[in-house]
Formats: C-alpha cells, structure tokens, sequence
DNA sequence: AATTGTGAAGATCTTCACAGCC
DNA sequence: GGCTGTGAAGATCTTCACAATT
C-alpha cells in the first residue's frame, strides 16, 4: 500500500517527540488521511492497536518497516550523474532508510572518474559490472530521455527488478520488473491546471495566470502543520 | 486529470515523428493507458476525434495545452537552493513548457548572491517580495523539512495559490491552496516493498534483497519502448 | 469511556462492448 | 470497415457507522 510510506514518516515524528502511543485519529491528521482509511490500511497489516487505547508507536514502527522491507538493506545504482543525479547522490533520505547507494554511473567522459558524496562515477560500459559486484536491485534511471529506456533494457537484463525512473519517458519493461515515475514536468503541468481552474478556466474571460490581487476567498486562519 | 500531460507528452513524440493522425489504440499505447480511458477522458475535453479515422495530433496537442493552461506562462519561484533546488533551475523542462522560474531563493549567507542558471539567488527574507514584483503563482519548496511549512505559510500569506512540495513533510494549506508533492524516499520505500514481495514477503524465508540469480519467471523477449 | 476493526453503503475509477458516425 | 464516444457493468477505493474489545 503507497501510503504506508506516509505514516511511517508521522510515526518516527512522534517517535522523536517522545510520544509512545497514539490513536487512529491523531495518526491519520498527521498524515492527512481519514482515520477509516487509516485503521483499515492497518489492519491489513494485522491487528495492532489495542482497542481503547490506541496504537503503540514503536511496535507499530516496527511492523510498518519490516512490512516495506525496510529491515533489510537495498542496493542502489544511479544511472546518469547531471543536475538531478548528483542531487540524488547527495540526498539524505536514500542512506538514511536502508538505501545504499553503491554506484554512479555516466556516459560522459567529463563526469567519469569525478567523486561525488564519496563515490566515483563510472562509465556506463561498466553498468553490467556494478550491478553485479554490488548485487544491485534498484535502478535509479536519471538520464536524458533519449537514453532511458536502452539503459533500463540493460539493468533489467543484468538483473535490477526495480526501476525509479526520472526520465521524461514511459519505460517499457517485462511483468516481473516494477517501475516508479516521477516527473517534474507532469507535477508543474497539473499545478499549472488546478491555477487555471481557479481563474476561471480555459475559456473563462480573462484568466490572469499570476493571480495575485485575487487573494484568498476568505480572510481565514489556519493551524500550522504537524510535522 | 493527471493523465492529460502523460498524452501531451507522447502527442508531441508523435508530432516530432511527423505524424499527423493517430487512433485512441496507438496513443494509448505510447502513454500506457486502456485505450477506452484514453478515449473517455480525452471526450471529457470535448468531441475532437473522427470516428473511422482517429485524433488529428496538432489539433489535439493545442486542445490539451489549453485544457492544461499551457498557453499562459506561469511564474515560478524556487525556495531553498540546496542540490536539489539547483538541479531544479537548470531543469530544461520548467523553461520549455510555459514555467519561467522567476527566483531562486535561500536562507544560507554562502549561496545568496550566487548565480545559478542565470538567476542571482536572494535571500529568503525577500520572498514576499520576490513574488510580488514578478507575479509568482507556483512556488517550488526544495528545502529541509524543518523550514517546509514556515516557508509554504508565507508563500500563501504572499498569494500564491499552487506548491509543490520536495521537502518530505504533509504541508498545512487553506482550502484554496493546491499541493502536490514529491517525496523520492517515499517511491524507493514502495519499490523496496515490492521488491520485498518478489522475494517472498516480509516473513519469508530469507528473503534477498539483491535478488539476482532469482532472475526473470521466464525467459520472455520484450519490445522496445514506444518513444 | 474510548478506540479499534470491519461490514455495508457510497463514490470513484476502469473496462467492456457496442451504437453511431465517418 | 474502422474508429470514436459512451451507457452499463465491474472493480476498486473511500467513508460511514457501529459492534467488539480493552
């Protein structure tokens, strides 16, 4: 379930804050869910919570991470070192969480051999290499669109049955190979959508894309974030 | 609907191939959606197909660039100029489509008043004014998590009315505000997930986590991506 | 008294299958 | 003949509301 991922994040807030347990509908405001939907997601992942009372923080934690298969360490390939691979180089959350980055890897001979987060990028001709060495099983697809899909050829043919594409590219792969897309373009594309909405539509007279003097519908006060 | 710019993109492929006419069957193909979907969303835009012959691609890329918004320019102002926020405004696809990054901002001395892409990065405390002088309508928040929703209050106290979110938080906004949010801890959690159940759940027997000598099911030949 | 776990109702999304049109 | 547009069926996701449990 994709949202596991979310309460897991309210979860260690809480944890950090000391909190040892915690019902369903404190959980699922901090998580922007509806509590329902909160308890029923749980409880597919067996009964936890005590009735009553609520749900102990750490056990639940627990169960979330062995769930997602966080218990165990998974071994990650970054292929295609530009602007959004280095920052991905560099992004906390990938060692934080059992995500070991053990490769960087670039057709440019510019970038080749350059240390990045302590790790020295390597031609792409060594791709099966790495993969094998470090038993890789997440690819990390950050290269030109052009070249994606010949690069998630060869890491499904090395053996990489995970796929994070950030590629601007719908990635063709075989049944037993998951694949995740992100896409900046798409994101901005549907913000730049609901914006137009608000304006009054794509026909609508008029419609200011820097909406500023329209201001918000009502002068309302609302409560910060849970973090 | 959040398909609409998977379509655009694979209409522009088709387009840069010199097509000109192109059947629900193919585009859904190239975006990787039910052609039946493909066709009841694109009839939620109006009646711009031919029966017998199929979606003129010109007409239908215009069509849903205005559904979209796309033919206004939205300003966009970046905040937080970490690694991320860097590789965001040297991102090809923010200028190309219609988003013209109006300001880089960051609270770190050490990055105020460099020059990024071409923009000279202000400081944080200007950010009311940043967005004023240009007419920002979509900020970006590339931040830490701590200083998320600090920022995406003053946004919205400013008049912006879309973010989009990388800082890994659940942000508080009015009723009015749009968020959309990309979380890469998240998407490598889900593929840890399931390349957990691949290796045979959470209490399976040993399961591996570098899982390549499982290879594929089968020894199937696949096709290569549509673009 | 409080809160979980869950049937049942409701809402939404997807797919089928075919009438209608070119 | 071929393909779109769409009603109806099916699947899935969400929410309600309450019995079960501590």
């Amino acid at each position: 379930m994709a949202r596991l991922p979310v309460y897991l994040r309210a979860l260690h807030a809480l944890q950090d804050r000391g909190v040892a347990t915690v019902s369903s509908e404190e959980l699922a405001s901090a998580a922007g869910v509806n509590s329902a939907k909160l308890r029923k997601d749980l409880s597919h992942l067996g009964s936890y919570g005590t009735r009553g009372v609520g749900y102990e923080v750490e056990y639940l934690v627990y169960q979330i991470s062995r769930e997602l298969g966080l218990t165990q360490d998974w071994v990650v390939a970054i292929i295609g070192v530009g602007n959004l691979g280095r920052a991905l180089a560099g992004y906390g959350g990938f060692a934080s969480r059992g995500f070991r980055v053990a490769g960087l890897l670039d057709a440019d001979e510019q970038i080749v051999g350059q240390e990045i987060s302590g790790l020295t990028v390597r031609h792409i001709d060594r791709l099966e290499d790495v993969i094998g060495e470090h038993g890789v099983s997440i690819a990390v697809i950050a290269t030109p669109a052009g070249a994606a899909q010949g690069v998630c050829d060869r890491v499904v043919a090395a053996g990489v049955t995970s796929v994070l594409n950030f590629a601007p590219v719908v990635l063709t792969v075989p049944e037993w190979v998951d694949v995740r897309k992100v896409d900046l373009s798409i994101e901005l594309q549907i913000l730049a959508f609901h914006e137009q909405r608000k304006a009054g539509g794509p026909d609508g007279a008029g419609g200011r894309p820097s909406a500023l003097d329209s201001g918000p519908p009502e002068p309302v006060h609302y409560v910060e974030a849970a973090e």
